[in-house]
DNA sequence: TCTTGTTAGATTGTCGACAATCTGATTGTC
DNA sequence: GACAATCAGATTGTCGACAATCTAACAAGA
């Protein structure tokens, strides 16, 4: 027996990947809410056939940040400032969840890698990269699910994680000025590690509506703006 | 303008009908944990090329009834005990929300369709027809999911519903009884009908604790069970 | 006997072409 | 000018065939 465990190796379809690309560039910002995606113009762009990006886009409608209309094309998904409203309520509610079936099972490596993750935000603060200052920030926050030893929490968390990322997206790049550099994180890492888990919950409830009330306004800001075509 | 509110056409795509065949197969437990889908078999017996059917099935991957292996195959997802303490203790969250959030929009038009659904179950169950019972009685649960107004939690709980729907048909087939046809819903519609919120709330957590327990003890037994081929 | 290399068969992944459908412009009619 | 019918172009949906990969059976060698 070796003494190496080896991960998983990596998903070597062109659908994976093309999965992958599609998610960053919708995540990021770089598609317009509304926007068209046309099928051989992308698979062209990407030197592939349809068959394996249509695949992907199915996976990525499933996902919900794409949306398809039979015959019409496939869309990234809109964004009202309800579907903002109704992500982060049921969000929190997930937070105290995750808190709380989290708790009992902290230990040196979970102290750890919320050390890790907690450098990583401060590093892209540093570094002004908003776009990884986002994708640390959710990073940070996912620990409490992923610790939380429920497969079923962690993929729910992970489906809202990818709206609020390309929500958060929109509203860094529609807003000139940068972020503020200071470290918002810091007493939800330290009630983290503390002993007093209704504070932590009360904390992340409230940490959250902080962003929240922000993106909001951005949101009904725009609403009803006109969806731009490819 | 027209008085009469017209329901969305039905998608006339074959990916679509694809989709809804597999995902009843699956879910009435037609098809076993495990097993694998051949797409030439499939493909022939539906009378439809593979590209389609390759598209249907990357949905319900993604819907999680599904899991995909490179140049392997795709496979109905295994049921382990854990999935299914993991799924009803996260409903049990989920409910808690939606009862909150569905509280103050009950109107006349809630109180008929609770008692529409109630009837329903009520009638298969009479029918001795399983397969609608599991149907009807989560169609009665999933009310104030609907009706709670909050997209994200309606399409949470209905991912988690499908898996849900299966565990319990695999469940019912495996006993050979007549499950009890005594009406268990009862308390839970005349609660959702009351001014006390806490008293729903504090039922639907103890109903649905019910056929866990149950549905708990049938997955322990099957635990490691071999998986099925083709 | 155990391990390694080879090979044939089956299955999944991908491709290019065709069919079905939609959109918008054009034409013809009143 | 307003409106319906028609048509061309573009785009999505589907098909059949080929390429890449896996599996299991078999053979060869230590």
């Amino acid at each position: 027996m070796s003494k190496v465990d080896f991960s998983p190796i990596a998903d070597t379809t062109r659908r994976a990947e093309i999965v992958a690309l599609l998610r960053r560039a919708i995540l990021t910002g770089q598609m317009e809410p509304g926007q068209k995606l046309n099928e051989l113009r992308i698979s062209e762009q990407m030197r592939v056939s349809r068959a394996p990006l249509r695949e992907a886009m199915r996976e990525l409608v499933q996902e919900g940040i794409l949306t398809s209309i039979p015959y019409a094309g496939t869309f990234v998904i809109n964004v009202t400032a309800k579907d903002i409203d109704d992500a982060y309520s049921l969000n929190k509610v997930l937070d105290e969840f995750a808190i709380e079936r989290t708790w009992p099972l902290r230990d040196q490596r979970f102290f750890s890698e919320l050390e890790r993750r907690h450098e990583a935000v401060k590093q892209a603060t540093r570094d002004i990269d908003t776009t990884r200052q986002i994708e640390t920030a959710l990073q940070l926050h996912g620990l409490i699910h992923e610790w939380a030893d429920n497969s079923v929490l962690l993929e729910t968390w992970q489906r809202l994680t990818s709206r609020l990322q390309m929500y958060f997206a929109l509203h860094q790049q529609a807003r000139k000025e940068a972020v503020p550099a200071e470290d918002v994180h810091e007493t939800y890492v330290a009630l983290l590690k503390g002993t007093d888990m209704r504070a932590a919950q009360r904390h992340a409830r409230e940490h959250i509506d902080l962003d929240f009330e922000e993106l909001l306004a951005y949101a009904r800001g725009l609403e009803q703006r006109p969806s731009k075509g490819a």
